[in-house]
RNA sequence: GCCCCUGUGGCGAAAUGGUAGACGCGGCAGACUCAAAAUCUGUUGCCCGCGAGGGCGUGUUGGUUCGAGUCCGACCAGGGGCACCA
């Protein structure tokens, strides 16, 4: 019995496909294009498993849509700019540079061991100066055509560090190195005019048909656009007012308290004054700018003592407080509460023992008794303790409260995004230098074309906190360039998501001196099909479509959807081992003992075994892939990451489990190449007797043909790869001796290497080799099934009595109904059950079931 | 707090409203072997029964239907997202 070689094979392939250039593509107006592409990852030291799922998925469209006639794209990058290329460089005093240019070059072996079918001539890395000074450029026409602009906004800032923290950096408050109580404070930031887009990028959604619902809804969300209406609330002695957005004006008359944020100008005058609403405030700022830590945590409030003036009543006075959950950055940075029909204002009201008066009665309830406890109602009904609105539903009475708003010239209807303009300055090194200089004199100025790129400089310590460019002793010095005094450069740079919202333009035409050939970018655009992480659901994808069309605005191209298909696959997972003292271990330090507990290899002490995770560095729950390519080679890994799980679903990753797919993978080998019967050619025409099994065997090829076809067009990879099994299991049973099981065993054969060439690419290969054909099978087409053998003579239909499943009979296929009904009622079971009574009702699905109700 | 998703054998999972558990992992029994590994064969949802067979089963609980894992309602459990990680 003969084992596949698996490390001279899948070696000796991979370099055949690199010698033709197979995956090289080029331009072919008379091909149909097909741009497929895996969200680009960031280089952070090596693959695991856990890490290839998305690139194999991608290989087996890409693979697949080339063997159907596509003209291929399927060019591969690295998103190089990052923050883990810093902290490395703190951690272990390598350059971010050194860093991330090392583990590209690992992590590109090892997506080329995983015989990828990537055309590496289009590789980028957006840390290259060729990459990011376009980005540059185009920083600049956007803001000259004022799609980028400065503003002050709220940051997490780590007093200690003297750094921005992300929310996910800020660990109960306090930051994740320094442990330092985070502040809320205020920064001069870049921004880019994504709202200016909020309407367009919400309403095209619904052309995105091929993205996952989910991520559309996410997407819808976050741009979370709203009516409401924008009125003034007037302060009782004083000249100034209020104003406050709400999306339920209809409850204006079960207002009771009115609320600003921590951070409104009113807020911040009264700290000025009071040092008790200034503690207040900076209690409030402790929380950090995360939405779900504030929305969160308890509602706090701080009683101003200033009175709110109501738009419809001058004798009713609304407290004023400062409160924790309202959010400067949406609205207006305040609100009026009403209690009764929102949960986070009952929920201060509670607190606070202010007024709670329902002014929104259900339909079905009692107006007059009608009362909210410790749940605000939300829904629908009619007003009530509402004076003019009394009687109306919900929406006539926004209509109508916005009317009189209008007229009494308080205030107007008005639609709110969620959506936020979007911060790109980041005060960190690693990252693409933002091409400004600050003057004295001139004030902004935009670093002129001829002087870009602006490079990083590569002299940096990260020996103090904070940004190394502010630090370094020359670089931020120029001339400026409008009036040549002495100027400083912004050394801020841009949010690494910058990078990641056109690098799929840049791999079009990756080496031209333009940021892309618009010929190229025409051709090849949109992506046919995107696949990665749902992590990336919103940001990266809203970014990425926004960047079209602020570049279309520019000139560069038109065209405002990037993705054209999205699949976001599941993660791989792990089981977690930690030992006695709670440190975490890596599989391959554990093992089963004699009593099947989990010890570890060495010392043999117990081990804590924690559910499944997703695999990650920290948890130390990872599967090296040199470990799996040098043992079992690149196919079974690949196969095995598309056999178990449902692609968009999680994957549990287990030895099991690739050994399975090991033994399958041998299996095949061994059909191919010690098959039972000798193989007659390929060409070999039909033989004129199949036996009955040969029969049923071929009839399964092309079954198999036909569902692998389709399996694998709706990114069904799992079932695609059952199917293939169950041929397998059957060509494997055939009876050699039967007529014309040679013959069909060589059809097996043929569909069983054609249909894995997508998924395991080199055993294919092979294998196609061993069946005697000479050109690669990376240039064969794909098989089609033969039609007259798709469709069955007879059924077996299943027989139901009251619904319950009781026999099945055999059946012409498209039996007439008369004959079906008899058959069904002739079996022992059916006529036992109805006891002689006629049935009183007969159902019958075609060629599927037939339920008899007695 | 708000929004969203998922619950099917010991495990990963299949199943246009129509035979629940395809395919695989693991287990059990057997063949080959001096033995082991590898490989092959059989078996494997649970309960009752010697057997033929019967009953029960898709998180819980109601409903729609000739028929519900699938549709609708309520609940329970687990998970994800919420703007400087990428």
């Amino acid at each position: 019995m003969s084992r596949y070689n698996v490390r001279d094979n899948e070696e000796h392939w991979r370099r055949a496909w690199a010698e033709r250039r197979a995956f090289a593509v080029t331009e072919d107006p008379a091909k149909p294009k097909y741009y497929v592409l895996e969200m680009f990852p960031y280089p952070s030291g090596r693959l695991h498993v856990g890490h290839v799922r998305n690139y194999t998925m991608g290989d087996v469209l890409a693979r697949y849509k080339r063997a159907r006639g596509f003209n291929v794209l399927h060019p591969m990058g690295w998103d190089a700019f990052g923050l883990p290329a810093e902290n490395a460089a703190i951690a272990s005093n390598v350059h971010p540079r050194d860093w991330t240019y090392e583990n590209i070059a690992v992590m590109g072996e090892q997506l080329r061991r995983m015989g990828i079918a990537y055309d590496w001539d289009r590789e980028i890395a957006t840390c290259h100066p060729e990459y990011y000074r376009h980005e540059q450029k185009m920083f600049l026409d956007f803001l000259r055509a004022g799609l980028a602009y400065r503003k002050e906004s709220w940051v997490n800032w780590d007093p200690v560090e003297n750094t921005v923290l992300a929310n996910e950096q800020v660990i109960d408050g306090r930051g994740w190195r320094s442990g330092a109580p985070v502040e809320r404070r205020r920064l001069s930031q870049w921004f880019f005019k994504i709202t200016e887009f909020a309407d367009d990028l919400l309403n095209a959604i619904k052309t995105l048909d091929r993205w996952p619902e989910r991520v559309r809804l996410m997407q819808e969300n976050w741009i979370g656009r709203s009516e409401g209406a924008r009125f003034r609330f007037r302060l009782s002695g004083r000249p100034d007012g209020i104003e406050v957005y709400s999306t339920r004006p209809d409850t204006l008359f079960g207002a009771s308290f009115v609320a600003v944020s921590p951070n409104h100008p009113l807020a911040e005058e009264l700290a000025r004054r009071d040092p008790k609403a200034a503690a207040f405030i900076q209690e409030c700022n402790r929380l950090g700018t995360s939405e779900a830590v504030i929305e969160a945590a308890e509602k706090l409030g701080f009683d101003t003592g200033l009175k709110a003036v109501h738009p419809f009543d001058d004798g009713w006075e609304l407290p004023v407080y400062i409160a924790n959950f309202v959010l400067m950055e949406y609205g207006t940075g305040a609100i009026f509460g009403c209690p009764a029909h929102d949960q986070r204002d009952l929920d201060f009201a509670r607190k606070y023992g202010l007024p709670v008066v329902p002014v929104v009665a259900p339909p079905d309830g009692d107006a007059a008794t009608f009362a909210v406890a410790d749940e605000a109602y939300t829904g629908p009904g009619r007003m009530i303790n509402s004076r003019f609105l009394d009687g109306l539903d919900v929406p006539d009475a926004k209509r109508r409260v916005v009317g009189e708003l209008e007229r009494l010239d308080a205030g107007t209807g008005e639609v709110q995004y969620r959506l936020r303009d979007w911060g790109v300055s980041r005060q960190r090194y690693w990252g693409c230098p933002i091409p400004i200089v600050h003057c004295e004199a001139c004030g902004i100025v935009p670093v002129p074309e001829a002087d870009l790129p602006v490079r990083l400089p590569d002299d940096v310590t990260f020996d103090k906190p904070g940004n190394p460019l502010d630090h370094h002793p020359t670089w931020k010095h120029v001339a400026c360039p409008g009036c040549g005094a002495p100027a400083r450069r912004e050394t801020d740079t841009f949010d690494t998501f910058v990078e990641s919202s056109w690098y799929f333009l840049r791999y079009c035409s990756a080496r031209d001196p333009a940021a892309f050939d618009r010929k190229a970018v025409d051709y090849w655009m949109p992506v046919d099909q995107y696949i990665g992480g749902v992590e990336h659901a919103v940001l990266h994808l809203l970014y990425s479509r926004f960047f079209l069309r602020a570049l279309s605005r520019c000139g560069y191209l038109d065209m405002a959807e990037p993705f054209a298909g999205l699949f976001t696959q599941g993660m791989v997972c792990h089981e977690t081992y930690q030992d006695g003292d709670g440190r975490w271990l890596f599989p391959e330090e554990v093992c089963r003992g004699e009593d099947g507990a989990v010890v570890t290899i060495e010392g043999r002490r117990p081990v804590a075994v924690g559910r499944s995770e997703k695999m990650s560095k920290s948890k130390k729950n990872v599967v090296g892939l040199e470990a799996i390519v040098d043992s079992y080679g690149a196919d079974t890994a690949r196969l095995f990451l598309l056999s178990d799980s449902p692609p968009e679903r999680d994957l549990e990753w287990t030895d099991g489990g690739a050994e399975g797919v090991w033994r399958f993978i041998n299996r095949v080998w061994r059909l191919v190449t010690e098959s039972p019967v000798a193989l007659p050619a390929a060409e070999a025409p039909r033989p004129a007797v199949l036996d009955a099994d040969a029969e049923a065997a071929l009839r399964l090829v092309h079954k198999t043909i036909r569902w692998v076809t389709e399996d694998l067009e709706g990114f069904r990879f799992n079932k695609a790869v059952a199917r293939i099994r169950e041929m397998v299991n059957a060509v494997a049973e055939l009876d050699p001796r039967g007529a014309g099981a040679g013959w069909v065993l060589r059809q097996g054969c043929e569909a069983t290497v054609r249909l894995l060439a997508p998924m395991t690419p080199h055993l294919s290969e092979a294998l196609w080799k061993e069946l005697g054909h000479a050109p690669l099978l990376v240039d064969s087409p794909w098989p089609a099934a033969d039609e007259s053998l798709l469709v069955d003579d007879t059924v077996t239909l299943a027989v139901q009595v009251n619904g319950k499943l009781r026999g099945t009979v055999e059946l012409p296929r498209d039996a007439e109904r008369g004959l079906v009904e008899r058959a069904a009622l002739a079996l022992p079971a059916v006529s036992r059950l109805a006891e002689g009574r006629p049935p009183r009702k007969v159902v019958v699905v075609p060629n599927r079931i037939v339920n008899v109700v007695v």
